[in-house]
DNA sequence: TATGAATGAGCCTTCATTCAT
DNA sequence: GATGAATGAAGGCTCATTCAT
């Protein structure tokens, strides 16, 4: 009556539910495109999966499990807030580069399936902004990082850009290396496009109103 | 025989249609849902419109169109490139938040429609990227951009940040001033996130393969 | 609220119906393909017709009163039987290439809109069972047709064998002559295709039961 | 994935389907309207055809085989050309007697359905058109058959009768026996309906172009 | 009269899910 | 556990017919 999981069967079925999520899209694919992909029979699928939608939760919670190791993993390797900045922009890219399919699916459904993948997704970004959180305060600390930063917003900045960067990846075939953008981002985030005197002119904008700024 | 555009009730559908796209996705939306929306009945969806798919292309038309022209507005009112780079970040987010449900839409179906929409979309693009690339070269002339910068991954950089905050505001229920966020945005780009230490450290990085970097 | 007959419009109409519906079948066809190909709007043709159903009552009738009229005058014009054959195989080609939309329409709806074409279509087949047996109590007292026969079934081989002429020419492109088939056909009607010695064979053909044969 | 074809279900379905397009037309008859009639549901239908058109079409093909084979072994059987002729014309009447709702499909919707059923109506032309022309050749060295025809014309005499004696019998209710008709009808077509005198009359009807008679 | 935009019932087809084997 | 045939609800789309202009 209980489905099964984390049997060989299961991996089997939700990597090739993966690889046809990420073809189709989760609306456009069906359990017998699963089935076929997988090699098993559409009912077997009801025996490790409650319907459809589950399947695409549990990728979602496997990946949100996964990437988070890779990232908590990735800072804690660096040394200084830089080093963990790069080792996660480094690890961002290389996770979803050696899972494409999973990194279409998870780029891809994230908006759409909202209500299904909420809690994962919402899980992921409170990771990622904790570690960007960690990091601006080392940072901060060492004298490395600005110290009139929005978190929340620097947390977007790098997060936007990054997820932008594998966006890019997808729609020009992912024929090019990924984990190589992570030092010239990392670049363009520490030192901005600017130079002195470009900093100076920011600074000459209208002000604006900055209290809705730290929303998440 | 061949459809309408361009009546009261084409743009009505299609708006119908939009708020729909927005609360549902696209695949998960239905013509019937679309046509009590827009308080017409089935049948007359198809006298404005090919079919379902020809909603959403059109819908991208448009809105690319739109886009297009507030953009290129935005940024010929600008004096210096930061002015430039300031009106175009707060164009994309004041015509995105005039427009929620569009920019829902926009945001979760380029992906899923790619087929579909790929052609509004490389557009989209293209417009962004020669508009970045004007601006970065202006700066460089005026001193105020640094010059060692790939125009690709300063697009995507920006981009990818703008529609971050977009999403972010979608998911956090539109509730706060979207456009307030363009001189924040501004500043990070243009001033980065570190301190002169930082851009220091940032240059001790482990080099790595820049030939890929230009794609897009 | 009653509709015009025998206008001119009424009549554009109707030929018009029956191009379309030669073309693509009386069910496959639509009001607006007639009302295009007719030159007038859609809802004109219900100022006209009853229905669409009406407009195919209103060609088998309008059909079945052409044909009954050459037919009638055809024999009418013959001096022995077998003229009177000729001229009314004669006349049936020709009408029918004469009107090969008609003919088309005719031959292919016959069986499948029953319900709606019943009527004309008994009246053209009585009226043929008529000339025909007019014809063969002529040839009789004439002596130049046999006396042993069966008056339906004589009229079911040659319209049988007309319209079976007919549809040959229609599946093979229209391109040739039909009413030049007369001649050999009533060749056949009457010669039959035995000699001497066939006939004598074909009555040592075991006998069958007789009593059903004049249905019709 | 791929349509199963010759169980159970198969025939009991597509002999439903022949049924109601018997009673309604093709183009009338409705999916539910078969599901119902051969008590399965309707996306059943759809495991075993590929879709609507499909039914047809499988109807077609093997009605075409299975009369092929009925008439070639009728044929077979006779020793005489004027026994294989009869045989074969009683063949064909026992094979649609004994289907009566396919042989109201095949009369119907061959013209119709042109585009759909057009290769087993050629073949089954063809076969007719060889077997008739094998009879003539025989029966001419026999000397019961004339010399002097055109076996195109001949098919369609035979043929067409045949035919026609077959929708009479639909158009009257089915309720007499079409076998017994065999005889009678090789009568005719042996002897014609004339007589000696008759014959030499035919002789003096205006003499025609006979070039474009051979067609099929 | 004539128009053609609007309607909405109806149809083909797909596909998630079940269940007998 | 595993299968895959069967189900039937649901959706995209067509088109005969109406009616306000």
């Amino acid at each position: 009556m209980s489905v099964k999981r984390n049997t060989d069967k299961y991996d089997q079925i939700l990597a090739a539910a993966v690889k046809v999520f990420a073809d189709r899209g989760f609306a456009q694919s069906t359990i017998a495109q699963i089935a076929q992909e997988a090699g098993v029979a559409d009912g077997t699928i009801y025996l490790y999966f409650k319907n459809k939608d589950d399947i695409l939760v549990q990728f979602y919670e496997r990946m949100t499990e996964h990437v988070s190791e890779c990232f908590y993993k990735a800072v804690a390797e660096g040394t200084t807030s830089i080093d963990k900045l790069y080792n996660l922009v480094r690890a961002h890219l290389e996770v979803f580069q050696s899972q494409a399919s999973g990194a279409i699916v998870y780029q891809s459904e994230t908006h759409l399936q909202w209500r299904l993948v909420q809690e994962p997704t919402r899980q992921m970004s409170r990771m990622y902004r904790e570690l960007i959180s960690k990091l601006v305060a080392m940072g901060q600390q060492e004298g490395t990082i600005r110290s009139d930063l929005y978190v929340g917003l620097v947390k977007r900045l790098i997060n936007g850009a990054v997820e932008e960067v594998i966006n890019t990846w997808i729609h020009t075939g992912m024929d090019h290396d990924l984990p190589s953008m992570a030092e010239p981002l990392v670049d363009l985030f520490i030192k901005g496009i600017g130079t002195q005197a470009g900093a100076t002119a920011v600074d000459h904008l209208a002000p604006q109103d900055n209290q809705k700024i730290m929303v998440q």
